[in-house]
DNA sequence: GCTCCCCTTGACCATTTGATCAAGAACAAT
DNA sequence: ATTGTTCTTGATCAAATGGTCAAGGGGAGC
């Protein structure tokens, strides 16, 4: 069961260096100005490269917006996945919690892109959305609501209870601009998280 | 103190007709594809307008843009605004979460517009968010600390408790596409509205 | 050194798109 | 009706932009 050849994965040196800067420069370039926003030249003269020679790697614009995305979101889906049902509740969900604000971040760009593509309805990832993710997000609805039933967590609804922590855990990367004018400063990552924390767990303790 | 006429308010019935029609048009166009994604064309065309028509109301595209902004950025205050010190504050947090929730059911394509604007930077409304925004928020930070102070609420951060509620709320309109596809079907905004409130607000009772 | 294939790019093309203009149509005031 | 202003649009332009192409450069195996 070899790949056949029809597309031959990165094999060269060159290729898989090459492929690593194209992104890594698409990543600052679409993540700032979206899809439409961003332009083919932009992404070259950040990866200090010439037009062609970045579409030799990649066909098309979309293609790079593509791989960029895949390539985020598996990362996306570990943290949820190792909320264990074995595990203390309010810790597996304080870890979970944590682990978000960390990516959010330490990869405020990744989450911006991510954000983007929904915004805009998704377009090239509906699939993962309506698969992968919705299924996962469902066995951990499980969980926590396993948790609830053997009372060890107050009654929420679970999906509602994982949305609110997307929802404000991704808010510190994609509207760090807000919250920075806000607070008249740059926002400091770890208070950040200690208040989420407290704030999202705290009415979760059973009395 | 009347106008200088320098710059003609919308006087005309026909002048007032016309930039509600384009303004309308536009924030269903910008929404969905952000301010470098939308052209003037489909604008035009939603408007049920030539181009050079439209231009004649607003001579540059962004200049739709930022006036479709202004026009949002009021509504946007003011529900904060009304949160009142001397009302109970389970109850006070407890209608501002139930306004930005039927806000964003209601008006999911402002909140979408004013969602790109801030992942973009807000190049357009940094003054808003400097200025205003920042001065209002930090008026009811200090109402809600002197409801922790006396002890009517728990003691969580007033700042991060508002970032908090602009997330979860505004998630609803901007992931509206992530929220169906995880749930597998168009989602109720009142059961909604009851989970967020619950989520946000059972850890903030005083025992 | 030779050959083959991978890599790189300047020049170029077609389309899209924001914006302009001149000329005509509708409208209001007299 | 006449006149002057406001409104409307087909035609057009210049710039930006995604993508192509042919030709040259460079490395690896022999």
């Amino acid at each position: 069961m070899s790949q056949p050849q029809t597309k031959p994965v990165p094999n060269t040196r060159i290729q898989a260096r090459n492929k690593e800067t194209i992104l890594a420069a698409a990543l600052d370039v679409f993540s700032a100005s979206g899809f439409r926003g961003a332009t083919v030249d932009q992404i070259a003269a950040r990866a200090e490269m010439s037009k062609p020679n970045l579409l030799y790697y990649f066909r098309r614009k979309e293609d790079i917006y593509v791989a960029l995305l895949e390539h985020t979101l598996t990362d996306w889906l570990e943290p949820l996945r190792a909320l264990d049902h074995a595990g203390d509740p309010l810790s597996e969900l304080s870890r979970y919690i944590k682990v978000k604000m960390e990516m959010s971040d330490a990869n405020p760009k990744a989450s911006r892109l991510f954000a983007n593509e929904i915004l805009h309805g998704a377009p090239m990832i509906e699939k993962f959305l309506k698969g992968p993710l919705k299924q996962l997000v469902s066995e951990k609805a499980t969980v926590i609501q396993s948790w609830i039933a053997e009372g060890k967590l107050a009654p929420v609804d679970p999906y509602h209870l994982i949305f609110a922590i997307w929802a404000i855990t991704q808010h510190y990367a994609d509207f760090a601009v807000q919250v920075d004018a806000v607070l008249g400063h740059r926002f400091d990552p770890r208070s950040a998280q200690n208040a989420v924390t407290e704030i999202l767990l705290r009415g979760l303790r059973t009395a």
